[in-house]
DNA sequence: TCGAATTTGTGCGTATGTATC
DNA sequence: GGATACATACGCACAAATTCG
């Protein structure tokens, strides 16, 4: 025998049909609590645990003193990933933009730090033998039309851009350019990528920085940069789930070459 | 003045700092609610609050009659979705497992349907004039050593493959290979793929199907391939992902065709 | 095997604070 | 200011799962 699921649980399925067939359309508004406690005979609880159950997946926004609302759908804006990646010359993130009709622009903060034992691993450095600075950081915001699409933290190993003139990823004649491009003035050719998609709920100062509700879901990306097996840079971003989606592609080739 | 955050949010805070630190370790069992409320002198409530946050944020993991437990960082498994995609012959989804020293298998569920208007829009399918089916669905669960690891649910134009070997998808002589394949078969070449991602709670079903906890977060995936410019199949997937990432990776091109 | 104790999950009712209209 | 509506908090009761003697 099943057992009934929990009396808030089942409500919330009613109100999630309601607003997935449109009886409920985008930016209506819900009953007030009150009048929800008397249409299913039940306490305030079960239905603010219904409210945040519906709250949690997107689909309501509560505003206090106002009333509890369907959530609209703004069709999220799409960020191409590979297939595009590196055009020649200029920052991805720009030419990404562009190719959207965007007005891309980033703000940023650099300083060489010691790298964490996660950071160490992916750069592959070894154990640091003093408390001397390895990589350099760089803290990314970046913004499309004066909105925050993306966080991103860049990481390289100090050892391959100390005294060079791309040491600063965002001053210097390179200011500005992809990895790719910066590598190569330094002789590095960057052969591959890789990124390790997941997601989870945004931390505090994230929520903040990209103007998201505080647990709003991000995609996190770790990226990393290959000169063959040698990885020149690695970067964690993080995009809010209900803005942006992420799209992959690449043609199909036949029989793979490992 | 700042006011100070609600009572729920500054205790949440505190044990995740002590999480994080350490202090709390990954296995380790929290004090009981009871102890909580003893502790800092709040109602039940607030301490359901706190847990509620911190079991959504993926730090704790609460089971009914024994406690609530520091969740362990399982190493994520790492699901590859491009390089190695497609090689010759078989099922795409087993060469992964194998290559990850896992056994692969799956279930599935065949049948012929009307298309909902996003899969429409996805297979660029015109406006259907009759109540008949036009695209072959099959649902699949996949299992990685007996775990569901990933529910994926396949649209093809039954226009294409209708009449066809490989109408179905998972019976006759092309069983269980890979879309390429299948539709070479029928001399479609697939040109290239494309893979939506974002990430979002577990519906019910998909809890269940997967056996996570209802409204845990999975990775989306809306794959599509196509045969130059015409789509041949779109495909809805999902994966929890406390359990797995996923990887995206090519070679750096010179430049690029487009 | 069974039952008692423990622990989390669900639900009820009430009171008060705070933002919006 | 007053009414409305959501947010936070207190406290209680019972259900369901687990643990342990």
């Amino acid at each position: 025998m099943e057992p009934l699921p929990p009396l808030f649980r089942r409500i919330a399925d009613e109100l999630r049909a309601k607003i997935r067939s449109g009886e409920l359309a985008p930016n209506a508004q819900l009953p007030t609590q009150a009048e929800l406690m008397r249409q299913y005979d039940v306490s305030d609880g079960v239905i603010k645990a219904v409210m945040r159950t519906l709250a949690s997946e997107g689909l309501i926004q509560a505003r206090r003193g106002a009333g509890t609302f369907v959530k609209a759908r703004p069709t999220r804006q799409r960020l191409p990933r590979s297939w595009w990646r590196p055009a020649r010359g200029g920052s991805p993130f720009l030419q990404d933009m562009a190719a959207h009709g965007m007005h891309g622009s980033w703000a940023f903060d650099s300083e060489t730090v010691q790298a964490s034992p996660e950071i160490r691993d992916r750069l592959g450095l070894d154990e640091p033998d003093s408390e001397l600075p390895d990589v350099m950081r760089t803290a990314y915001t970046f913004m499309a039309d004066d909105e925050p699409v993306q966080l991103a933290t860049s990481y390289e190993p100090w050892a391959l851009t100390k005294g060079e003139p791309i040491a600063y990823p965002e001053a210097g004649p390179h200011a500005g350019q992809g990895v790719v491009e910066r590598m190569a003035v330094i002789g590095i050719t960057v052969t591959h990528w890789s990124e390790v998609v997941s997601a989870r709920p945004a931390s505090t100062v994230e929520a903040q920085a990209l103007k998201i509700g505080a647990g709003a879901l991000v995609l996190t990306i770790e990226r990393t940069y290959f000169a063959e097996t040698r990885p020149v840079e690695t970067a964690d971003i993080a995009i809010p789930v209900d803005r942006y989606e992420i799209v992959y592609g690449a043609p199909v080739r036949e029989a793979s070459g490992e």
